[in-house]
Formats: C-alpha cells, sequence, structure tokens
DNA sequence: TTGTAAGCGTTATCAC
DNA sequence: GTGATAACGCTTACAA
C-alpha cells in the first residue's frame, strides 16, 4: 500500500475481507487481533470511509430524507427541523434540508434535486393549503408527510391551531375584550388560517364575531405584522386586543404600537403564537400560545417511518398551551 | 414501454440518445421536432430524473457542499446558511448541512456522513479557535473554508468582530458609561473572543480598563445572557453599560434588568450584537451591531470556489456597522 | 467458510 | 458522428 492519505478507496480495500490485493497489506502485521478490528483499524488509518452513493446505488434506497422548509431562519421552523434531524438519526436516516422560501419554482428545483439523489421518503414543512403541489408529487409514489402546515387529507403532524387560536381568543375574551383583530399569517398557510379560525369561531360563539375587516393577511415575519397593526389601527376605534398568529409578527405589532405612543399590556392587548425562547425575555414579556415545535418534527419522522413500513398513517396535531404574560395586560393592575 | 409512472430509469432511457429498447419509445412519434426536446418532453412525461449517485460515482466529484453549522436555530447561523444556499447554487453546488451542536462527537459523526457522500468541499460554521478539529480536517485533502468563526491560519470568512467591539465601547464611551460590562459568548469561539477583546482594548486604551471579573462567558441564547447578567448585577456598583456579543443573549440581559426594576436605556445601557430583525421592533428598541450574514454566507462559497480553481485563498473580514436605538439610552432625553 | 461475478445508473473511451 | 464497453465503489447471489 503506498503513501496513504487517499481519503478514496479507488482500489480494492473495500473487499478486504475477501483477498483482493490490498489484503495483503491489512493483514500484515496481524498480530492477535481478531481480523475485524484490525480490519477497522487499518480502514482508519487510511482514512477509509465506504461511499454512500455506491451503497445507495447499488441497493436501490439511500435511507437520505429529504425536508423541504420555508426558510430556516424562521425559529420554528428551524426548531422543527432540529427536531426532525434527531428523530431521523435515531432511525438510521440522514436528512437533506433545502430552503424553498414558499417559492413555487425554487421548491421545483430542490425536490427535483433530492429526487435525483434518490431520497427515501420526504418531508414537506411548506405545504400549500391547496395542496396542488403535494397532489402532484403523489405521482412520483415516494412516501412523504407534512409537518407545520397540513394539506388536504395527507398525512401531517402540525400543532393544533385550532384549538390555539381559541386558547388566544378565550384569553382575550375572558379578560373583557370584544373589539379586537387579528394578524392572519399567510393566506395559504394552513397553520395561520387555523388559528385564525380558531379565533374568529370563539368570538363568534360568544356573539362578538370578528369583523372581516379587522382580520388582516401578513407574512410570519416582523415587518409583515407591524405593517399589518397600521391596518388594524386605521379602525376607529382600533382594537383592545390584538392576536398576530406568529411571534414575529406580534413582535411586529409591539413595534408599531410603540410608534404610536400605545403600550402593549396597558393600551391594547397583544397575544402572539410560538412562544419563542426571547418571548418572556422581553422588556414587555410577550403572552404566547406555545406549540411543540422540536416534538412536531420529531413525530413526523416517527410517523413517516411508520408509513414505510407500511403501517396506516394517521394525522397528528399536537397540543398547544398558553403562556400568559405582561403583552395581553393580565398580569398588570 | 409499460406503464409509465416509474420514477427511476431502471431500464435503459438514460441510454436513449444510442439506440437501446426505449428509443424505439422515445422516436415513436417523432413528428418534426428536433429528437434532443423531444426526449426531454418524453423523459419528463414518464418522470425521469437522472441519478445524482451515479454521477457522482462516475464522475468522481459530486458538486456537493458539507455545511456544518453550530446550530440552525441561531437565527444568525441560519440567516449565513441562507446566504450559502444561494451562492451555492449560483456556482452549480449543492449544499448538505448539519447541526453539530458543537458537540465534537457529533461534529466528527456528521462530517463522517458528508465524507462518505463524497462532498468536494466543506464549510463549517463551528470551528473552535483552536483549530484543532479543523487541523485534523485538513488531512483529508478536501478544501474547506471556515465561516462565522476564524481558526488559526485557515481560510475564513467571519465579520470583522474586533472592529464591532470597538464600535460598541466607541458608542457606550461616548454616551458617558466608565464602569461597562461584557457578556463574552462562549469561550471557544473567535466571534465572542474577538468582539470582547475589540471592546476592552477600546476601554483600556482610554484609560478605563474593564475588570476581568465585569467579562462574563455565556451561551449565546437568551438564557445565557439573562444568567450572565445576574452574574453582572452583582457588582457593587453594577455596571452602567452592558455590551452583549450576540443579540439573543442581549435580550436575556433585558430580561434580568427587567426582573430587578431596572429598564434599559434608562438605568442600564445595553449594546447588542447581530441586529436581529426583531430588535428595532421591540418595546424598548435594541441597540445593536450589525453584521451582513447574508453576504459572510455567500462571499464564503465563492472564497471555496476559488480555493477549488487553485487560487490563493484570503480571508475576509465584513465591516459591522453600529444601529443606535432607544435600548442604549442615547435617544432618550 | 471464501471467492467470484454481475449489476446499480451514469460517463468516458475507444472502435467503427 | 454513432454505438458498444469498461469503470466508478459497493452489495448480493451464487459457486467452490
Amino acid at each position: 500500500m503506498g503513501r496513504p492519505q487517499r481519503r478514496r478507496c479507488r482500489s480494492g480495500l473495500h473487499r478486504v475481507g475477501c483477498g483482493t490485493v490490498s489484503v495483503e497489506d491489512v493483514l500484515t502485521g496481524l498480530d492477535g487481533r481478531r481480523p475485524a478490528e484490525r480490519i477497522r483499524q487499518v480502514a482508519r488509518e487510511v482514512g477509509y470511509v465506504p461511499d454512500i452513493q455506491a451503497i445507495g446505488l447499488r441497493r436501490q434506497r439511500t435511507r437520505l430524507l429529504g425536508v423541504v422548509m420555508a426558510r430556516l431562519t424562521d425559529y420554528g421552523l428551524a426548531a422543527i427541523y432540529e427536531g426532525i434531524e434527531r428523530a431521523a438519526m435515531r432511525h438510521g436516516f440522514h436528512t437533506m434540508v433545502t430552503n424553498s422560501w414558499d417559492d413555487p419554482a425554487t421548491r421545483q428545483a430542490h425536490v427535483e434535486m433530492l429526487l435525483g439523489r434518490r431520497v427515501d421518503a420526504m418531508i414537506f414543512g411548506d405545504a400549500h393549503v391547496d395542496g396542488a403541489f403535494v397532489d402532484e408529487f403523489t405521482a412520483h409514489g415516494i412516501p412523504f408527510v407534512l409537518v407545520n402546515r397540513r394539506a388536504g387529507d395527507h398525512p401531517s403532524v402540525t400543532c393544533d391551531d385550532y384549538a390555539a387560536g381559541r386558547l388566544a381568543a378565550e384569553h382575550l375574551f375572558a379578560l373583557g375584550h370584544r373589539r379586537v383583530g387579528v394578524i392572519a399569517g399567510l393566506p395559504y398557510a394552513s397553520n395561520g388560517i387555523d388559528r385564525t379560525a380558531g379565533f374568529t369561531d370563539y368570538f363568534a360563539e360568544r356573539g362578538h364575531p370578528v369583523p372581516s375587516a379587522a382580520i388582516v393577511d401578513a407574512s410570519f415575519d416582523s415587518a409583515g405584522g407591524a405593517l399589518a397593526t397600521e391596518r388594524l389601527l386605521e379602525r376607529q376605534p382600533y382594537p383592545t386586543g390584538i392576536f398576530a398568529v406568529g411571534d414575529f409578527a406580534a413582535l411586529g405589532a409591539v413595534g408599531t404600537l410603540r410608534e404610536r405612543g400605545l403600550y402593549p399590556g396597558r393600551d391594547v392587548a397583544v397575544v402572539g403564537f410560538g412562544d419563542l425562547p426571547i418571548a418572556a425575555q422581553l422588556t414587555v414579556p410577550l403572552t404566547s400560545v406555545s406549540s411543540p415545535l422540536y416534538e412536531m418534527g420529531a413525530r413526523s419522522v416517527d410517523l413517516l417511518a411508520a408509513l414505510m413500513r407500511g403501517e396506516p398513517a394517521e394525522s397528528l396535531r399536537l397540543r398547544p398551551e398558553l403562556r400568559v404574560r405582561e403583552s395581553s395586560g393580565s398580569l398588570l393592575p
């Protein structure tokens, strides 16, 4: 064996258990140890690493999961992905994530790439409620689950977003708010839609339906929340309670309120969703509906694994919890 | 050709340009279109996608970049990764990211996996200053760059963290603060180290050295910042200015201050680093040193591409900018 | 047990 | 040009 430090096994080191050339080198110096161990040691020494591509090619399965997220800079999605990565490892899978930016062309390109890599299965975190893309994807015959957002009857693991909306509504209603507004998120994302529905249903049931003009769509980031809040504050009289379907949007709302000299929890109650780690640390801590992000990711892998074993796939709705803090005014005198 | 909808080309569709069985099917119905286009169309119809594994195996290069980050739930790292993903695409590369959690064993396992996939090159976003792991990695002979954190003389793209620390110091000094504290980040991460060094150097040069007890290590998250602030507030008299080397830590500091009845910008000036999108939206907007995250990611890919072309690799330090807001008290009367 | 050969899907080489 | 063939690194089925 020439100079070592070749990382790729171009010769026949992989056939080391049999009797190819390199066996000579490998077994030279075999000093009583069990061959298998000695082999592993030498392999390590020369920096041999099995070629996963070759293995995948030969076995026609890769144990690779493709994961498509809207954007990993969204804390929630990144947290879900961490759950996915960990659980996948537990199941003996590797994962490959990509950002689709919620853009059809980008998603298409990335999915094609993942198909080219012959992923064994897929997890979509960016489904649109209409389910158009996902429906189409079934044609590939590759098992998949949705996470974070549901679509049609496809197996999915989500937060019980409807219940989350009701929790927020119940809280604001109990505090006496009757004139409320909703920052509703993206119109094609089931999570925002369901949270909004849960919220508005609750108020409608109590005889105080939320006027549609007080429900404004917005992106999940703080800029979207800020903008939406400006719209809400145009109403006369303005709402005394705001439910934002995402914490970043809620913080955007806080920003706009501050600009108008209004304080969250004093002038306007603000409830967010997601319970970001920083929510509790803010100067005015944010009341938020918490959702088990990490678990959501992990459970989606479990569901996928079941599906791949041919077991029936039951969609999962994980339970949200309300975390009451000062931004909804409930702790102030 | 039998029923379509087989996603994998098990037969000979790939040899369609030559004269294998399937050519028949492919060329049947050729109605004047240029063959190449017709082929592409049929390929699309049957759902044919080239096998990237096979290509990689044959060509001995994958155009795949391995990316190792500490945690993608860290906004900065996720943003850097987005820059990497986009730039990689521009260069004709795909990327595969993994979370190392700054844990040697996890990092080792993930790197081995990436080597097994025969990545053409690597980007490490989680290097330790001592450079131990990275030094070792050079043995593989695979080109790589560091991003976000530097180590030794290895090519890296980072924020000019030392300058960032000086910016923060200059600002607090100009506001009249002389008794300051630093929440210094992880002791093995160059970015925190450099920011701290820049900050303390500035104060030392002005004749007001920061006592070492007023420099406390902490994780970059808000819990770390909260804890560190408790330590800082034990000092008598407590510091009137705090520089946290990360915004999340800064928000943690804000949380602890609030618990003690101290208000950021009034009782204690707080300066963060990273300029999170929400920094400007908070009830008390956060003064922060901004760093070009997306660009950092993109430039690291450019640097890597140059390196792979055999060009000499010059490390890059991108310029930070100070964003003054109310948490440092500078805008209050 | 140990060894051999075929084949996964692609590309590169060489002969026609 | 066009068409056949070997090879990439691995697994697996089968033969010795």
